[in-house]
DNA sequence: GGTCCGCCTTGACCTGGGTCAAGCGCAGCA
DNA sequence: TGCTGCGCTTGACCCAGGTCAAGGCGGACC
């Protein structure tokens, strides 16, 4: 729960162009550098926000990795997503003004707190933001038909394949190797995610592995052949 | 495609407090009703939109009933919504100016449709319907997660009770019983949305008749024991 | 009224992945 | 340096739901 009051601006961040519209002038600039009231570190295991609690800001993640989840009254729990630095949390909130999952920081982490109806205020005058959040809002909805995809369609192989791939892809975007990569979260974490059992995910991680796919050492993943793991996902054509 | 010219009036549709912000005042409303172009009907099989197509336009259902698909190259697809009277259609589309899915009429409609960047310029003059796009947006979000929860980690039955229970509130939203309905998608359409297959769905729809939770006459339902149903989908916390 | 076709139901069988259980290995801590 | 516990792996077994196959039913069209 601990803040800093540290001036933030987003116009010299060099995560600008992951969270921020392109493309703006001096002034609009100056009025984006007002969107981030300031900034709040989580510690590992810690949450951002829970599910009931009341939504006031969007959270865009500056370093660390968190999921989102939600627990059924019969406790049973979903992943329905991972963060990574760069990525918005909290659109959920926006409805009911009220928070729907929680939000937990798998490492320490540390995000940019921008209060919602500042974010309204000012994409009602810099239209590149208007359009940036409408963007956002979609792209997490485009995210999750192939997440429906995944569970409603795929095998086990497929989901976890098309898991690593879009880590992979997504750390890529940040500058990480496409190669190689460390899982943030637990095989259970994983499981919950791609609706399967730890044993299951733990059994195909090692089937990859015998098969040469990947390496697995812990949560180290070296990727060696991502074109067999692309063809498990789109089993090619058959003609 | 065909496109009718009637002189359209949000601010006297019945569908309006499902569709539009409330609480505007004389302005306002004068302002929202430049948000509907025109009408355009659809006939039972046709497409309003298809993956890939521009995306230019939100559609509000005023009649009939939709799904949306994405079909995956290697042909598999799945359903990813079913929509009715006074929901919006083509939130996807927003992120790349390009339809992510098919949105596929399943009987006789009609739409309004809302020329995107005209609800971004009313938007931002009218607060109101800046925050009641976000919410519109927010609000497919936390049906997604739902959906996740659903395939991620529910059985046949429970994901089937789901569905019914879910449907019929929507109806019953829009007057209608909240007893009997009627399915405008085939078992496969069902099946596909839940991650299920055909057979699966007719037998679970079996199995409940036999218990006396509903009637099943072809894709007439009627709803004998909500609570049961209920319960399938939470069972009862123990303690 | 008959025929056709799409949609649905039901049965028999099979299998992917869930369940249960045992044990390993690394990190943190005394 | 050894202990403890969490996260992970692996094996053996089982079952929900998928697959394949054979009709049934009702609406549309001749």
């Amino acid at each position: 729960m601990l803040k800093e009051s540290i001036k933030v601006a987003c116009s010299n961040c060099n995560l600008r162009e992951l969270c921020m519209p392109v493309g703006l002038n001096e002034a609009e600039l100056r009025r984006i550098d007002e969107l981030v009231a300031h900034r709040r570190s989580i510690k590992r295991g810690g949450t951002l926000f829970r599910n009931g609690e009341v939504f006031t800001s969007l959270f865009a993640v500056r370093t660390g990795f968190f999921k989102t989840s939600l627990t059924t009254e019969d406790g049973r729990d979903q992943v329905t997503g991972f963060q990574m630095a760069g990525e918005i949390i909290g659109l959920d909130g926006i409805v009911n003004e009220q928070h729907t999952c929680d939000a937990t920081a798998l490492e320490d982490a540390e995000v940019c707190v921008m209060p919602f109806d500042r974010i309204e205020d000012i994409s009602r005058e810099v239209g590149a933001l208007q359009k940036h959040v409408h963007r956002i809002m979609s792209r997490e909805i485009v995210r999750e038909h192939s997440v429906m995809l995944l569970l409603g369609g795929m095998r086990a192989e497929e989901r976890l394949a098309a898991f690593l791939l879009n880590l992979v892809q997504r750390l890529q975007a940040r500058g990480f190797s496409s190669q190689a990569l460390i899982l943030r979260m637990t095989r259970e974490e994983i499981g919950s995610y791609l609706g399967m059992k730890l044993e299951t995910v733990s059994r195909t991680f090692s089937r990859f592995a015998d098969e040469g796919l990947i390496e697995v050492k812990q949560r180290h993943i070296h990727i060696l052949d991502d074109q067999a793991l692309k063809r498990l996902v789109n089993p090619q054509v058959c003609h």
